[in-house]
DNA sequence: CGTTAACTGTTAACGGTGTTCACTCCGGCG
DNA sequence: CGCCGGAGTGAACACCGTTAACAGTTAACG
């Protein structure tokens, strides 16, 4: 059976209790927060010891780490989901759909969010150009936005700053990520970036708690924000309320 | 001596000790991150047994939080020190030196801004309107920036959105803080919370290392980014290069 | 088919953590 | 002086991540 990829009954077996150990972590994530999902806790969760564990993951940074690409796609597939649903869109639409979707799983599910974007901060090491999985689904994610973003310029450039405008420095800078941004000039590299710049800290200050002092519900912030960068970008958004 | 507060040697030598330990803890979050800031680290450093700053912090996470608000007092001299520093900077040149001096600070300490302003997110408990002292400490500090912000405003009014523009609901919220932000229009709050909100996004991207991808070094992007926030509120700023 | 090797799981143990308890000091107060 | 209370101790508890040595099962190969 299936000689071509020789998989075998252990092989899908131990695929099926890796997928097992997963989901109990990421129910433990759920219920009790990042803190929550230990080695120990994960096995006593499917009734195992705990170093029966270490034969699927190396560690316990290894689970983690495993744990943080499933979380990346699932929301980006999420959001996929989210651009694709509806055909009546155009491609701004799209952007603020993506984008309230990103504020939605955040604040729906705040411990991911604080895993997959909060601070890997203990880790300044060596200069490691990471290969992981969780980089490359980290990747994957940002290029939802990244595409969106490279379409509608594609579709109608928005005005941007001149380069004049940017400065040397940071024009050389940007001009080298223009190719990974479907040839767009540096001005406009510059005005993607700050639409990510500005959406995510939007949603971590919300997320970690840093907004309450100000706003009790931060919805209607967030629309007024999304609508300034939808400006920004010429897009013709819809005027709140 | 000194009747009036009733100090006594001990409480001297008290004091001290409180000190003695929450500077051992500053050391070992330099030097090692947050999660190297143990009860029994800290305890070691000073030559203790564990059990003995129970007479000082009633658990781990109090010691955590006493250090999280001399930090944030810390941070708030630092920056006070740089908005009074050079008497020659009118307002505006101000509220650049002190965004700069903050990220400049996160960048110098990343382990301590991840503490103060990362995700204290696995404590989403009962509605505790924190009067904690860290909480107070964070107060003191988004003043600065809230006063000088006022300020500005107050010497030279920056043209706001109106509150068509905005929205009834988020202007009712905004409204609500009015009287805090020295009685300024919504409008004129919404821009200031834009201000702390694309200046935290700003650092928190760079310090949680969200933006490797796109820039080695974001520091002219950050400045891009003051210039445009500048403009927003109606000061003149130096251009680039 | 039988043997062998690899895989999955176990228990015991090590060093680490935060925290509590019972106990000893000793300085300052009445 | 007597004594209370604060400071500090070591032992212990329950938890954590991790390793080692061992047993049962299953797949692969001659």
């Amino acid at each position: 059976m299936n000689l071509k990829t020789g998989e075998t009954r252990r092989d899908r077996q131990r695929a099926a209790t890796v997928a097992e150990i997963k989901a109990a972590a990421r129910k433990l994530l759920l219920e009790g927060g990042a803190s929550a999902v230990g080695l120990r806790a994960v096995a006593r969760e499917l009734g195992l010891s705990a170093p029966a564990l270490y034969r699927y993951f190396g560690s316990h940074e290894d689970l983690i780490s495993a744990l943080i690409a499933d979380l990346y796609d699932e929301l980006t597939d999420t959001l996929i989901a989210l651009r694709d649903g509806d055909p009546e869109a155009d491609l701004g639409g799209k952007l603020f759909l993506i984008a309230g979707g990103l504020r939605d799983w955040a604040l729906a599910h705040p411990a991911e969010f604080g895993l997959l974007f909060g601070a890997p901060v203990p880790n300044p090491l060596a200069g490691d150009h990471d290969l992981t999985p969780g980089h490359q689904a980290a990747m994957r994610f940002g290029a939802v936005f990244k595409d969106l973003v490279a379409q509608v310029y594609r579709q109608q450039p928005f005005p941007h700053p001149s380069d004049e405008a940017l400065g040397a420095e940071l024009v050389a800078q940007l001009q080298q990520k223009s190719e990974f941004f479907d040839g767009m000039p540096a001005g406009a590299v510059y005005l993607s970036l700050t639409y990510w710049t500005r959406l995510y800290g939007l949603i971590c200050m919300e997320v970690f708690g840093q907004l309450h002092w100000a706003l009790e519900d931060a919805g209607a912030y967030f629309q007024a924000q999304l609508f300034e960068i939808g400006e920004a970008l010429g897009l013709d958004c819809p005027l709140p309320e």
